[in-house]
DNA sequence: CGGGTGCTTGAGCTGTATCAACGTCTGTGG
DNA sequence: CCACAGACGTTGATACAGCTCAAGCACCCG
C-alpha cells in the first residue's frame, strides 16, 4: 500500500486560507461581545510570527513563562523519559491556547514542539491577567479554556487506564475530528492529519508496531483509513461504538 | 499478612486537629496578602459542612456548576466506563479545589466521591469569577490551581502511559506523599492513606490482583509497605530512581 | 453468626512489546 | 539523471507484563 509523503505534510497546513487563520477568533468571541473586549482579544493575536516544522518551542525544565495562541498549524505537547521514550500529552489545534499553564508553574515540565510549519503568537503572563481584569467574560473564557485542556487531558487518561489499543485510537481519531471541525478544518467524514504513526503511537501509549497493526485492522474492517496525511472515518456510527464518544467533555458551559 | 480494617479508614482521617483543618487557608494565603484578598478567601472557606464516606458530590453528566473546597478527608474524581471499570483523574487532598472544571464545562464529565469523611465548603462559578475580578494575586492564585491540577493529570497520563506498574505505583505514591507534606499530613517516610487496593488499582489502570502483587514486591525488597491503611517509604532514594520523580510540576511560579 | 468488603494466591491466557528485516517514497548531491 | 541516505510504513517471530477466572482467607459490622 502508498504511504503518504511526510515530509511535505507540514507545507499541505501551511498553505491555509484567511478563513482558517481566526480559529481563534472566531472560538473565544462569544464570550466577548464589548468593544473593550474584543480589544483586549487583539492583543493576543498581534505580534504573529512563523515556526517551522519541528522546532520546539517551550523545553522542558527550562522555565519560560510564555504561552502562545496558535492560528495556523498542529502543535503537540510531551514529556521525555529517561529510557528515551516520550508521551504526548496533547495536541493543540488552530484555536488553541498552547502552553498556558507554563506561565503559571514553576518549571514548564513540558516540551512543546510544532508538528508542522506554524503561525503563533505570544502570551505573557501580565497580558493575562490584565485581560482578566478587564472582564468577567475574559475570565470566564480564559477559565473555560484551562478547563476544556485539562478534560481532554483527563479524557486521554481514561483512554490510555482502561481501554484497548482499539478503543484507543478509534477515540482519539474521533476527537480530532470533532475539534477540527470546530474550526472548520474538517468535514463529518474526513481531515488532512500530518500526524506519522510514531507520533500517534507517542500520544496513544503503544509502540508505532502495534499501532500499525491496528491501523491495518481498522481500515479492513472499513471503519477508517489513516493514510497520506489524510483520515478517513468510513464508519462513524461503529466508531463511535467502539471507543464509546462522547464529545460534551469538549463543549463550554454558556450559561 | 494482616490487612487494614478498610471500613473505619475514614474516620481516622476524620478527626483533624485544627492545623490540618487550615490546609486551603495557608496554601492561598500567600497569593493573597492584604485585607481584601483575605476577605474573599474568607468567603471560599464559610458555609462548610460535612459529606460522609462513599457520597457522591458531583454525578457525571447531571450538570452541576458547583465547586468545593476541600478542607478535611480524602476525594477523587473519576469516569465511568460503559464495562463496569472505572479511572481514576486524581485524588484531592485538603486545601485542593474539587471539581474547578465542572463550573466551565457544559457537562460536568467527571464524578466526584468522597473517599473519606470529608468537610468541604462550596464555590459558585460567580464568586469565583468576582474574587477574581477583585485582584490579579487571587487571579493569578485560581489559574495556578487549574494549572496544576492539570498538571498533576499530565503527570499521570505519562505514568499510565510510558510506565511499568512498578514505577507508577511508586511514582504515584510518592506523589501523594509530597503533596501530603505540602500540608502536613505526611512525614518524608510516612502517611496515612485511606485507599483500598481497589481504588489505588482504578488510578493506576491496573487490576487489584496485579496491584497487589506488585505491592508485595515493593514490600519484599524493602522500598514500600502498602498496608493497614498507610504507606511506609522505606528506602526513598530507590523508589526516586526507580519511579523517575521529579516534584517540580507541583510547584508554583511565585515570580 | 452470617454476610460483606477487602486482601492474597494460583494457573493459564492474551494483548502489546521487542527484535529484526524489508519496502517505499522523498529529498539531496554528484 | 542516477545513487544514495533517511524517514516512514509493513510484516513476521517471539517474549513477557498484566489480565481473567477461580478460590480461599481475614476482618468488621449488623
Amino acid at each position: 500500500m502508498k504511504q503518504g509523503p511526510a515530509a511535505s505534510r507540514g507545507k499541505q497546513l501551511h498553505t491555509t486560507n484567511s478563513r482558517q487563520a481566526d480559529a481563534f477568533a472566531r472560538r473565544l468571541d462569544r464570550f466577548a461581545p464589548t468593544i473593550a473586549e474584543k480589544s483586549a482579544l487583539a492583543d493576543f493575536r498581534s505580534a504573529r510570527h512563523a515556526v517551522s516544522r519541528r522546532k520546539e518551542l517551550v523545553h522542558e525544565s527550562h522555565s519560560a513563562p510564555v504561552a502562545y495562541v496558535l492560528h495556523d498549524g498542529w502543535m503537540c505537547s510531551y514529556k521525555r523519559l529517561p529510557d528515551g521514550g516520550r508521551q504526548i500529552i496533547n495536541i493543540q489545534l488552530p484555536g488553541d491556547f498552547v502552553g498556558l499553564n507554563s506561565l503559571f508553574l514553576q518549571t514548564s515540565d513540558q516540551s512543546v514542539e510544532a508538528l508542522t510549519d506554524v503561525v503563533v503568537s505570544e502570551v505573557s503572563r501580565s497580558q493575562m491577567i490584565s485581560a482578566m481584569q478587564q472582564s468577567p467574560r475574559l475570565t470566564e473564557a480564559v477559565l473555560w479554556s484551562f478547563a476544556r485542556d485539562e478534560a481532554i487531558v483527563a479524557q486521554h487518561l481514561v483512554n490510555l487506564g482502561r481501554r484497548s489499543a482499539l478503543g484507543r485510537i478509534a477515540h482519539f481519531l474521533l476527537e480530532l475530528g470533532y475539534r477540527l471541525n470546530e474550526v472548520e478544518l474538517a468535514t463529518p467524514t474526513r481531515y488532512e492529519c500530518p500526524l506519522s504513526q510514531q507520533l500517534l503511537a507517542d500520544a496513544l501509549g503503544l509502540t508505532s508496531i502495534h499501532l500499525n497493526r491496528v491501523l491495518r485492522y481498522l481500515r479492513e474492517r472499513e471503519l477508517l483509513v489513516f493514510s497520506a496525511g489524510r483520515v478517513e472515518l468510513l464508519n462513524r456510527a461503529a466508531l463511535i461504538q467502539l471507543a464509546d464518544f462522547d464529545p460534551s467533555y469538549l463543549e463550554a458551559d454558556t450559561r
